[in-house]
RNA sequence: GGUGAGGUGGGUGAGUGGCUGAAACCAACGGUUUGCUAAACCGUCGUACCUUGAAAAGGGUACCGAGGGUUCGAAUCCCUCCCUCACCGCCA
């Protein structure tokens, strides 16, 4: 969400943002009406607190009036209040009707692009961030994409999940059971090496919870629910890891704050289909590790240069040819301010993958999630969160499989073998 | 799931209708003292919103788990819900 003291000082600083994301024309006209609405937020505040402070010295007056025996005096300030109070309700309920709207308001705007996020509407205006420099892997032509390659080698069955769950859940087996089990530990590993403290933590989360982090109300139809306990399955280890600090003040020195998290993530996937949802490409369960920085807003982007670097680092460790696309204002998320994907190419498919996604969200998150810090003047402050993923399980075996695909069978990249236990996968 | 107890500021904890936004202690922060550390002493020490002000600093309102209610006035009384703890039941 953004915040309204910067919507109220820098307000053709946010249209413009909002415009480079592509902003619909009634989201920009949004912006006019919550000031519009702030205005008479603030003299309906005023008006309402001068009203209950006259029935707060008043109540103080009929107390000593009935110590001191004034009965006369006491009964006919109660009349005045009756009134007062008449008219404060009043008050009080527009008052609420015009917070409310403003909130519903604020809360359909989304994050203001960071200067580097160049212009674009789709996924094709994306720019190359980091270009594969090396020539991409040429496999033979008896290449297999890895819904093939996984039935042979035995990594994961589709018709089994279909079986026990439905469309889009995946049964891994064997050596795609072990080849799970050796990421995640592969990747928690690298991350706790870089310094992330890692978490374990729920897959079923409040309401509270889901709006922090900005699920919630826009993306409900994303998540699984439960009914009977009013409990959203988690799309991503963002939502329990970032909500840790929901409603946290921090000190400056608790800076920076670095989490990781292994999780199943659950997403519904409504309105998917087509071509690119096969295999692996888009399921409804799938595992990942999430690093998650909380960070002073100076050195925020400082931050992302590291999570870039920390996701790199495990590319190049898994032996996969991959580029880094800076996102445009259309094809970024809702809440980031800056995005970098990470593709992995595959030789297979002959397309590129994204396998993860990195964000600074400034203030974003931090503003519904209030969560802040006191800065060196003693004043509460929004920190910055940032996340992504290091890395998304499902896709990375793909890629591994059609990648390392050979005639001794899965080739294991050497830093994964020690988790993994053979060179090659057969 | 059942029964009982309880939810107050970063923590412990006082507070049963007006003098309480909240004692005291601890922690934290700033300072004095000190060769250093420690101790001691002094001071500061919740959040949000509105408002006066250039600022420094003031004034106001709300918040003692959440939401309602009683009352001129509620942390304090009443109702509903949520949560925590203990015991029992069930159970990986």
């Amino acid at each position: 969400m953004l915040e309204i003291n910067v919507l109220r000082k820098e307000r053709t600083r946010i249209i413009d943002g909002l415009q480079r994301k592509n902003a619909t024309e009634s989201q920009l006209s949004m912006v006019d009406s919550i000031l519009e609405l702030d205005i008479q937020r603030k003299s309906l505040q005023t008006e309402l607190d001068a009203g209950l402070n006259k029935v707060n010295l008043l109540s103080k007056e009929i107390g000593q009036w009935m110590k001191s025996g004034k009965s006369g005096e006491a009964e006919e300030a109660k009349k005045t209040v009756a009134l007062l109070k008449e008219q404060n309700k009043i008050l009080e309920e527009q008052l609420t009707l015009i917070q409310n709207s403003q909130e519903d308001l604020l809360i359909q705007l989304p994050n203001i692009p960071h200067s580097l996020v160049p212009k674009g509407r789709t996924s094709e205006d994306n720019e190359v961030f980091q270009e594969w420099t090396e020539p991409l892997p040429s496999l033979p032509l008896s290449a297999k994409p890895h819904w093939e390659l996984a039935s042979e080698y035995e990594v994961f069955d589709m018709e089994l999940g279909v079986k026990i769950s439905g469309s889009g859940f995946i049964l891994y087996r064997k050596n795609g059971a072990r080849l799970q089990r050796a990421l995640i530990n592969f990747f928690l590993d690298e991350a706790a090496a870089a310094g992330y403290e890692e978490i374990w933590a729920p897959l079923l989360v409040n309401k509270e919870t889901a709006y922090a982090t900005g699920q919630l109300p826009d993306k409900e139809g994303q998540m699984y629910y439960t009914e009977k306990d009013d409990l959203y399955l988690i799309p991503t280890a963002e939502v329990p890891v970032t909500n840790i600090y929901r409603d946290v003040i921090l000190k400056e020195t608790d800076f920076p704050i670095c989490l990781t998290g292994y999780t199943p993530c659950f997403r519904r996937e409504a309105g998917s289909y087509g071509a690119h949802v096969k295999g692996l490409n888009r399921v409804h369960q799938f595992d990942k590790v999430e690093i998650v920085r909380i960070e002073h807003p100076d050195h925020s982007y400082k931050a992302l240069d590291k999570m870039l670097d920390h996701v790199r680092g495990l590319l190049l460790k898994l032996e996969l040819p991959y580029r880094i696309l800076r996102l445009c204002g259309g094809d970024m998320s809702f809440a980031s301010a800056l995005t970098y994907d990470f593709e992995v190419y595959s030789a297979a498919q002959k397309r590129w993958l994204e396998v993860s996604s990195v964000s600074n969200f400034e203030t974003f998150q931090a503003n519904r999630m209030k969560l802040r810090f006191k800065n060196k003047d003693g004043q509460t402050q929004l920190a910055h969160t940032l996340n992504g993923s290091a890395l998304a399980l499902a896709r990375i075996v793909a890629a591994i499989l059609e990648n390392h695909q050979s005639e001794n069978g899965i080739h294991i990249p050497i830093a994964l073998q020690k988790y993994f236990g053979t060179e090659y996968l057969k």
